[in-house]
Formats: C-alpha cells, structure tokens, sequence
RNA sequence: GGUCCCGUAGCUCAGCUGGAUAGAGCAACAGCCUUCUAAGCUGUGGGCCAUUGGUUCGAAUCCAAUCGGGAUCACCA
C-alpha cells in the first residue's frame, strides 16, 4: 500500500465529515514536507477553505486533529499559514523498511512481467569513422532507458542499425585507394575503425584542395564541389557498389570488417550490447511498396517530374518527398520501410523507440505522422528519444575537421584519470593486477556515464576536454564510494544479514527515518524515469541516497553501537541501501565495486 | 522568415503535473581523521530563476509578447 494513497483516503473521508466536500483520494495532492518543518506529509489548505469556510489555518487544524484522532498512524500534526504538516509513527515507517527488506530486488518488476515488448534503437553509426563523444551520449543514453524500461518488466529488444553503405563510406573507400599504400590495421597498429577514420579525413582534405584548385581556376564554389575529381570518383565508386561491382563489394566488407572490429572494442569497453543488428545495405532498399501502398490509397501523390511527395502542410509540417524523380528512395524511405518490417518481423512489440540526436526532430515528426496517415496503427506507439547534442567550448563537434573528443582516447583517459587516484589513495594494495585494473576501469567508466547521464537527455550538453571529469562531489565514484563503505561494514559485521530481523518499537535517528523515506521512493522513481524515458532521475535520486548515506555514515556507528536491536536494524538498512544504489546504477550501467 | 528546443549561483546542473525562506556539486574560504574507508562530513559567502505583462489566495513552474542561444525547414544521411 502506497503512503500517499493510504492518506489521501483518509484524508477525502476527513474532508468529507467535517466539510460536507466530496472529493477524490486521487485529487488530493500530498508532497513531502519540507525539511526545515516538522513532518512527514504537508497538505496544501487552500483548496479546502471555501468549503470549510475558516481560515487556511483553522482548515488545518480541523483536519489534523480529526486524523490524530482517527489513524494511529499519524502521531503529530502542526499547522504554518495554509500547510498542515503530519508526522507518521516510527513502527509506521518500520513496517514500512519490513517491505523493503522482504523483496529481494526492491523497486524492480520481474523480468518480462508486463507483457509489453518494446524494440529500442540505439547507436546507429556510420562505418566510416570511429566512435565520438556524441555517440557516447546516444549509447549510454539507450542503453540506460532499455535497462530502466526492463525494470519495468518489460521485455526489451535492443537494436542497432548500422550505416554501412552510402556516398560517406565511398569517401573512406577512395581516400584509402588512392593514399592508403595498402595499409591494413595490423600494418599500422592502428584500432580499424581508427584507421577508416583517418582516410574520412584524408578525403575530406584532398577534396577541399581540389575545389580550391578549381576556384583558383576561375569555376564557381558551387560547380568546383560538384566537379571536384575526387568527388566523381566517390560518385562513380558508389554507383559501382549498387551494381554489386565485385572488387568495390569487397573493398568495401574488408574496410568495414576493420570498423567493425574497432567498434567490438569500443562497445564492449562502453558496456553495452545488442539483441539484434541491421544494417543499411539490406534495409536501404525497403520502403518502396510503402510508397506503392500510398499512392494507391492516395496519402501520397505523383508531382509533375514524376518524384512522390506527400502533403503535410495541413499537420503544420512541409510537403516531403518520398521518392526521387529517378525512382530511387530517399532516407525516409527506407525508414518507413524498416518500421513495416520491424512491426511485421515482431509482431507482439507495442512500441518503437529510436534514440537519435535533436538535430533529427523534425525527420522523426515527419516520419511518424506518414506512418499514421498510411493507416498503421502502432505509429502513435513510436517514440523519438531524442537528446541534445554535446558541445565542446568552441562549439559544435565536426567529424569531418578532426574537432571530435574520439569514444576511446575519453574512455581510456577516464581510466587513466581513476588509476591515478586510485593508487595515490593507498587502498588497493592488497589488490591483484587484475582486481586493480577491474577497478580502475569500473571507477573510470563510472565517472563517464554518470557525468553523461545525470544530465536531462533532452539538454544539450557542455563538456571541456581541459577540464578532466571530476571523481569527487555529484559524481560516478561518489556514489561508487558510499557502495563501496556499506559493503565494507558488512563485511566486518561477519552476520548474514538475511537472518537478521528488524525488532517494533526503535526509535529512529533523523537520518535513519530519512534513509527509509528516501528508499522508500525508489519503486516510483524507477517508474517515473520509464515513463519520462530519463535516467537523470534515477542518477540524481541514487545520488541524494549515497549523500544521505554519508551524512548517516558520520553520525551514527553501525557496528560500535552498543544496543543490538539498534545494530541491527542499522546493518539491515544499510544493506537495502547498497542494493537500491547497486540497482539503480546498474539501470545507468555502472558497476559499482565492493572496496574501493 | 516558419516551426521546435533551451535561458536558474562565477562554472556544470537539479527543481518545472503551480505551494512555505529556490537546491546540489565544482571553484573560494573556515573547521573535522588515536573512532565502521577523508573519493567523506560540517559551516561561510555567492540568485531581480533572461525581460515585461497576464491567470491565481499563491508563479522559477502555466499563458502571451520581447530579447538572447541552438536546431531544423534537401530529390543529404
């Protein structure tokens, strides 16, 4: 039974003796009394003084003094202007602790409980350069909101659609035909995403030297892009590519066979997985009997050159075309037509969520309301995850000027940054080589993904390379730590902590009253973050947990408190809260160690 | 120009389904380790919540306008 509810009834009963005033249990809003008063709950009066026809404070007492005397729950009461604060018995929140303690993985529905399965796109690269901190952002980001969605108990399938094909992979392709010298990653020593990156770039300066080299001969800016030797080649080569040329077709699965193995590294150092991959060059071509389908239902229409367009101007958005005068699809072609599969290739999903960048709101706009005006039901069921882009102090990341803080270089150096600190603390020395290294990555990558994730997905977010990401304050190792001290206590207490019972009639310390409270939360905040799909609110409320952690941590002993039936009742309540921290960092994707 | 997003402490961010004196962290300053891990805890300073108007008993929160920042409006992906 959820405290609020439990006193919003008995509250509308209250209201409704003493005032005559029907009112819902559900439109009676409670909030957590503030912590500079006395209490537990505080409800707002105001909305009850016409009528009671008495004052805010009047109103207040009435009702606090019907409570006090009608639920032995409620054990105190005071009024200030228009906000009745109620205080709740200890053996209340002792029962409530007894809940918490009793489930084995508090807040978190069994596996596949609810009988929803959602697919969630994430990542989504490019084979034609390696990971950045962009990419980060989106991988951390999706991985995290499949994690919260399953604790939900929802069944979750993870994918990713690979851009493996296109005009951009072509510019790698002849950068390394043409100034590669047959280098390989293992010739090079180079990561082979690393290496295909290297030739983006190398394209992308040869082309700009070239257009120069026009301009200087008197063509246009415009025409010396078009005309740009090296950009017909590209042209040429993907042309080729389409017409399963045999020699590009090869080129191309060797180069993206390097990538791919690159990525492997990196993703498995992100920690994140995947239930199933697309790819581009097999979905590139879908989305044309959509089109077919549309036309004959009269969604879309032919314009004059022969392209196919739809109208959206009606939806506030602009016409859109959905296939070229040529007859060959656009992006968003085949990104209906990869919806149709997906709902078809899995037909027990009730939703689709794509986790791409802002930049691309519109395109998912478009994308959704056709999908809806071909008649497809599930469109309303899909979602764009959509995030702000990350923004280094001189701005916008751009790939193609080499102005990128690169996914490995920012991982290895957040590993770097934990070892150093690490081994300067002396904590670790009885550690093995292996432990240390775990550990070094587990704090490291910790910091990563909480700096990222505790910021609101949908803000845009700043990050100074210069400025190294910090280990202490509202961060990753923070929380790590006060996991890392619980685990310690416990280890020292040598009981099993399943065995121990939790004894009515404590009284309970400010902090521990605290602690039970906020633990308490936690079942809503996951639920809350599933619904928002925002890990910021699992991040920052794990992070209020570890701060009150602390701040009991220096108040009360655990192991040197003399009574027993205090003991513990503290050893058991810091255990649910290593677990709730250990939970709630796992729904962001962190580990947290046991010493640190 | 149209549409969408964002403006909260020096910096990075919470708070936004309306409620009490707007919160954290970093940075600065002052304390706390013979006591379960000081990656910690306590305290001090720091705010016209972009501006103006409206709705309300009550607005950082809702509405409108204005100013600033960003994205997008391709037969690119």
């Amino acid at each position: 039974m959820n405290v609020e509810h439990f006193l919003a009834s008995f509250i509308s009963q209250v209201i409704n003796e003493l005032f005559g005033l029907a009112i819902q249990p559900e439109e009676i809003t409670l909030q957590k009394t503030k912590k500079e008063f006395e209490g537990d709950y505080t409800l707002v009066t105001f909305p009850y003084i016409k009528a009671s026809k008495c004052s805010p404070e009047i109103t207040g007492e009435r009702i606090g003094e019907k409570l006090l005397s009608t639920n032995p729950s409620i054990i105190k009461f005071n009024v200030v202007k228009g906000f009745l604060n109620l205080s709740l018995s200890n053996d209340f929140w002792l029962s409530e602790f007894k809940h918490i303690c009793a489930q084995s993985n508090y807040g978190i529905k069994p596996e596949k409980s609810s009988g929803k399965q959602i697919m969630l796109e994430y990542s989504s690269p490019n084979t034609n350069k390696p990971l950045h901190l962009g990419h980060v952002r989106n991988n951390l980001l999706g991985y995290s909101v499949a994690t919260i969605l399953k604790t939900q108990g929802h069944d979750v399938i993870k994918v990713n659609l690979i851009n493996d094909r296109g005009i951009h992979i072509c510019k790698s392709m002849i950068a390394w035909k043409l100034f590669g010298n047959g280098e390989t990653p293992e010739s090079s020593g180079l990561k082979g995403d690393h290496l295909v990156g290297k030739y983006y770039v190398e394209f992308d300066r040869a082309y700009k030297k070239e257009i120069q080299h026009l301009i200087d001969n008197g063509t246009s800016k415009e025409e010396a892009e078009k005309k740009a030797p090296i950009m017909l080649k590209t042209q040429e080569m993907l042309q080729k590519w389409e017409a399963h040329d045999q020699e590009i077709i090869s080129l191309w699965k060797m180069m993206n066979g390097w990538v791919y193995e690159g990525f492997a590294i990196s993703y498995k150092k992100l920690g994140v997985e995947f239930d199933k991959m697309y790819y581009e060059s097999n979905t590139y071509l879908l989305g044309k009997e959509a089109v077919q389908e549309g036309l004959s239902k009269k969604v879309f229409y032919k314009k004059m050159d022969n392209s196919v367009a739809i109208d959206l101007t009606a939806d506030k958005l602009d016409e859109k075309i959905v296939l070229r005068s040529d007859g060959t699809s656009v992006y968003i072609t085949q990104d209906l037509g990869t919806a149709i599969e997906r709902f078809k290739e899995f037909p027990h999903i009730s939703q689709m969520i794509y986790t791409v960048g802002n930049e691309q709101d519109y395109h998912f706009k478009v994308l959704f309301k056709i999908l809806e005006k071909l008649g497809y039901q599930w469109a309303k069921e899909c979602y764009h995850l959509s995030y702000g882009m990350v923004e280094l102090p001189e701005g916008k990341m751009k790939s193609r000027e080499g102005t990128v803080v690169d996914a490995d270089d920012l991982m290895d150096g957040m590993i770097e940054t934990a070892k150093e600190t690490t081994e300067s603390s002396g904590k670790v020395s009885d550690f093995s080589n292996e432990e240390k290294e775990k550990l070094f990555h587990t704090i490291g990558m910790g910091a990563l993904k909480y700096f990222i994730l505790k910021v609101d997905p949908k803000k845009k977010m700043l990050f100074d390379p210069k400025e190294s990401i910090d280990l202490h304050g509202n961060t990753g190792p923070f929380i790590q730590y006060a996991h890392a001290r619980i685990k310690s206590i416990l280890r020292d207490s040598k009981t099993d902590i399943n065995g121990l019972n939790v004894h009515d009639g404590l009284t309970l310390h400010e902090k521990e009253k605290e602690l039970i409270k906020l633990q308490y939360d936690f079942p809503k905040i996951l639920s809350e973050a599933a619904n928002t799909y925002n890990p910021a609110v699992v991040a920052n409320y794990i992070y209020d947990l570890a701060r009150l952690f602390n701040q009991f941590y220096n108040e009360c002993s655990v192991l040197k408190e003399p009574d027993l039936k205090i003991q513990t009742f503290r050893i058991k309540l810091i255990a649910t809260t290593a677990a709730i921290i250990k939970n709630g960092m796992n729904c962001l994707g962190i580990e947290v160690p046991e010493k640190m």
